[in-house]
Parts: structure tokens; C-alpha cells; sequence
RNA sequence: GGAGGAAUGGCAGAGUGGUCGAAUGCACCGGUCUUGAAAACCGGCGAGGGUCACACCUCCGGGGGUUCGAAUCCCUCUUCCUCCGCCA
């Protein structure tokens, strides 16, 4: 969430730059401010109370020792009033307080200057484009064709098992989802991030720290006999591995990177465009997360961009980098920039990473600080990464290097795949 | 799953109803000494709210209660340890 102290700075500034995102947050944040005041000043007035209280208090213990029992109860009836006063105050204090934190939940991050204002994903600002596509003859097929064909995923079964969106990778196919994973890390690990696992489920707490509560609640499954969430991204648990955490400035840059299965229900999703791999309710990727330095975020969001551009280089996808705009921007997130491979043969561009520098925002939330130099404490700044999402990174494979004999693994892969067609 | 024990500052560890936000040691930071370093000595050293700055308030795993007063007593939850059971 945003710091209070930032809208107390700021408000204006933020508002205007909060219209990019169009929304008009004059509103919202004033009853911000309002509430803010009104809980400092409540908090002042339980204060000055519970101050006079223990003073009384501890009079009352001096007394009793210097034998003065009846001057000592005379001071005990006082006491009576202040303890129902100030447990009214502090009842008062935490209504306000609750406010306050569901009215900042509900403000999104600030976007970052370069973000372009925008409605939806037609108005993100293309800035990058790499790798050439592929002229595919006239009976080309999708990758969920080649799938079939070659019977490498099969779909069917995963509904049988699961549902739909749980597809079943067999043979060629799994080893080649098992290959990129591994590649994946490969780089990661080469580029300085360290690898590590977590749990693929999450309490209520860590939903909270990183945004996807309370506003993405219905897109996580829930074990309720337990109360935990199956993480949509390896993101919640890396980052919270920092909650309330006051890390050494000489850790920075901390990197991470985990290979994890990601949940998604992607409730109201249908159509042409979820078939095959598109979009899918369980996939694997390979994800990457910074804490930063505040002054060095967007260095570091430019490495990671650098980094991903890499790996689609090796992969020789042919792939475009979108400026986020306002619109379409995450809610936590200040300046993100989408990686989206061309799938050839249904003629589209798809999402296969998305790299965000989240400023402070999940950082207050999760209170992920450092000490600066004047060792006051100040919260970092929280980024991550695709490095890479895989089911679409396959498609893009199966698609775009389908030839007459099979599909053709790119080279980087062969290692890993030991294979180098699936025919 | 059953029985018992425990949870205190970065770590270790004292503290069982009243000047305890908390002894002490280690670690860390600053200073003296030294050519430099170590050692020794002196000083500092948790977080949050609040304030121009103080004052002041809150926090001893989480929540609730008893009391004029709780780290200390009671209830409850969580986690960890030991033993038993089960188990990849």
C-alpha cells in the first residue's frame, strides 16, 4: 500500500499521476488524510490517558509499599474512570485505524513517470521487438494441433483428472517442459540470482503482503479446512521470505529465482482465446524477484528486462517488450513491461513474462526495510520477473518450429531435452 | 494423532505481580591507545506511533482475560523441542 507519509507529501502529485490509471483518487485519498488525522488524534488523546494511569499506577505501588494502604485505595477509585475511558479510546482507535487500512487497500500504486496513460491492453506502448517469424507453410497448425499429432499434451485427460485448464504433458512433451525449466534456472542462476524452493501454498498473511488480497481473492484456490492459498505465482512466497524483515544494506542486490507450479481459477475466462496452452488454471514457471536498494530499482528493472530479452535471444522467439500503460497495469505495480511471444500460427502475440518494479508498495505492506546510513529504518523496493512462464514459451517452440519432419527443438534446448525433434 | 516442556532485543540468556523496554555476555557502531591491527578501556546499540525537537504511548510468539498495576497469573491459538504412534 502507499505510505501515508507519501499522501500526506503528495497528495496532489499522486492523484494526478493516479489518473493515469483512470481513476480519480482526489476522493479517496482526502478521506485518507481525514481518517489519518482523526486516528492521531485519538491515539493522542489514549495516550495522555494511559499516562495518567500508570502514573497513578505506579504511586499506587509506593504507597502500598510505604505501608499507606488506605491513602492507596482512596487513589484506586480514580483509576476507575481512566480505564473505562481509555478502553473506549482504543476501541475508537481501532475502528479508525481499520478504516484507514481498507481505504489505503484500495488505492492502487502510484505509476511510474514513462507509464503511458491508457484504457486497456490496445493503448501499451510497444518498445521492443526482436527475432524474426517464421514462414510457415499453408497447413501449419496450432500448437494444440501439434500436440495431438506429435502426442505430447494431452488435454482430454487432464479434464478427465482435473478439468479443464490442467493439461497432461506426455513423453517428448513433459521432457521438454522438464528441459525448459531447467534451462531456465540455468540462466537465472548464471545471471547472479540464486535458486531456491518454497511452498506452493500460503497463508492468509502472505496473500496479504504481496496484493493478491484482498483484491484478487477469487482468482487463488483456497484449502479452507486449513486456510491456505495455492500460490499463482512462486512471487507471493519468494517475496514474503522478507516479511517483516530488516535486511543489511550490503545484502543488496538479494535475487532469487524458483521454479514453481503457479494456481490460477481464472474465473470468467472462455472462449477461442483460452484454448490449448493459453491460458491455463495450473502451469510452471520460473520466476525472479529482487529487494532493492530504493535508489537502484530501476537499474535493476532494466537488468531484469536485459535478462529475459536474453533468454528469448538464445531461444530465437520472435518477440516484442510492451510498456504497460495506465490502464492495464497491475494494481501494485509502478512500471511493468510485457514480454509476449508471436504464436505463428494463430496469428497473436502471448504473454510469457511480465517484469514489474513494485516501488514500495508491496514493501510497506510487508514491511521489508533496511537501515540507511543515519540507521533510520526505510522500506526497500520489491521487483520481479517471468524468467519464464512455460506453457506458452512451448507453444511459441511447437509453433514456430514446426516443419514438415517434426518440430525442431532450438539448440540451447538440446542439451537439456536430449532430443533435438519430435516427430 | 497422544503426553510433557518451551517461546524475551541480531544471537545467547536472566527476569514469576509494581520505577522492567527489560540484567549480563557475544555481535555491531563510535572513541582512546597503537605505525597499523588485535587486546584492553570508555561510550552507544530493538521496533512502531507521536513531536520542530522533547515529553509521552505501544510492543517480551498471536488473541482475549484477571488486577490500581502483567514479560511475570488465567484462557485460547500458533510455532518449536522431547517421548509415543503413524508415515513418503
Amino acid at each position: 500500500m502507499l505510505q501515508l507519509q507519501a499522501i500526506r507529501e503528495r497528495k496532489d502529485d499522486i492523484a494526478e499521476a493516479l489518473k493515469k490509471r483512470n481513476l480519480d483518487a482526489g476522493p479517496i485519498l482526502n478521506s485518507a488524510l481525514q481518517l489519518d488525522e482523526e486516528r492521531r488524534s485519538v491515539q493522542a488523546e489514549l495516550d495522555n490517558t494511559l499516562a495518567t494511569s500508570n502514573k497513578l499506577s505506579k504511586e499506587i505501588g509506593m504507597l502500598f509499599k510505604s505501608g499507606k494502604a488506605q491513602e492507596a485505595n482512596t487513589l484506586k477509585e480514580k483509576t476507575a474512570e481512566l480505564k473505562e475511558s481509555s478502553k473506549a479510546l482504543s476501541e475508537k482507535l481501532n475502528e479508525v485505524s481499520l478504516k484507514l487500512n481498507e481505504i489505503l487497500y484500495q488505492i492502487p500504486n502510484v505509476p511510474h513517470p514513462s507509464v503511458p496513460a491508457g484504457n486497456s491492453d490496445e493503448d501499451n506502448e510497444e518498445v521492443f521487438r526482436e527475432g524474426d517469424i517464421p514462414e510457415l507453410s499453408g497447413d501449419a497448425l496450432p500448437h494444440w494441433e501439434l500436440a495431438k499429432k506429435y502426442d505430447i499434451i494431452d488435454f482430454e485427460l487432464g479434464v478427465k483428472i482435473s478439468g479443464a485448464g490442467f493439461p497432461v504433458y506426455k513423453g517428448k512433451g513433459a521432457r521438454l517442459q522438464r528441459a525448459l525449466i531447467a534451462y531456465f534456472l540455468d540462466k537465472n542462476t548464471q545471471a547472479g540470482y540464486s535458486e531456491i524452493q518454497v511452498p506452493h501454498l500460503v497463508n492468509e498473511a502472505s496473500g496479504y503482503g504481496t496484493g493478491q488480497l484482498p483484491d484478487k481473492e477469487g482468482q487463488m484456490y483456497h484449502v479452507g479446512s486449513d486456510n491456505l492459498y495455492l500460490i499463482p505465482t512462486a512471487e507471493v512466497p519468494v517475496t514474503n521470505l522478507f516479511r517483516d524483515t530488516i535486511v543489511d544494506p550490503d545484502e543488496f542486490p538479494i535475487r532469487y529465482t524458483a521454479y514453481t507450479p503457479c494456481f490460477r481459477r481464472e474465473a470468467g475466462s472462455y472462449g477461442a482465446h483460452v484454448r490449448g496452452l493459453n491460458r491455463l488454471h495450473q502451469f510452471d514457471k520460473v520466476e525472479i524477484v529482487r529487494v532493492e536498494h530504493p535508489d537502484h530499482s530501476y537499474e535493476a528493472l532494466d537488468s531484469m528486462v536485459e535478462h529475459v530479452k536474453g533468454i528469448l535471444r538464445e531461444l530465437k522467439l520472435p518477440y516484442r517488450i510492451l510498456r504497460l500503460c495506465g490502464g492495464d497495469l497491475g494494481f501494485t505495480s509502478a512500471l511493468t513491461f510485457d514480454f509476449e511471444v508471436f504464436s505463428t500460427a494463430q496469428d497473436r502475440w502471448l504473454e510469457i513474462s511480465s517484469v514489474s518494479n513494485f516501488e514500495a508498495y508491496q514493501s510497506n505492506r510487508l514491511k521489508v526495510r533496511f537501515k540507511d546510513g543515519q540507521k533510520k529504518t526505510q522500506l526497500a523496493h520489491t521487483l520481479n520477473g517471468s524468467a519464464l512462464a512455460l506453457p506458452r514459451v512451448l507453444a511459441g517452440i511447437l509453433e514456430n518450429y514446426q516443419t514438415e519432419e517434426g518440430i525442431r527443438i532450438p539448440e540451447v534446448l538440446v542439451p537439456y531435452t536430449g532430443f533435438s525433434i519430435i516427430d
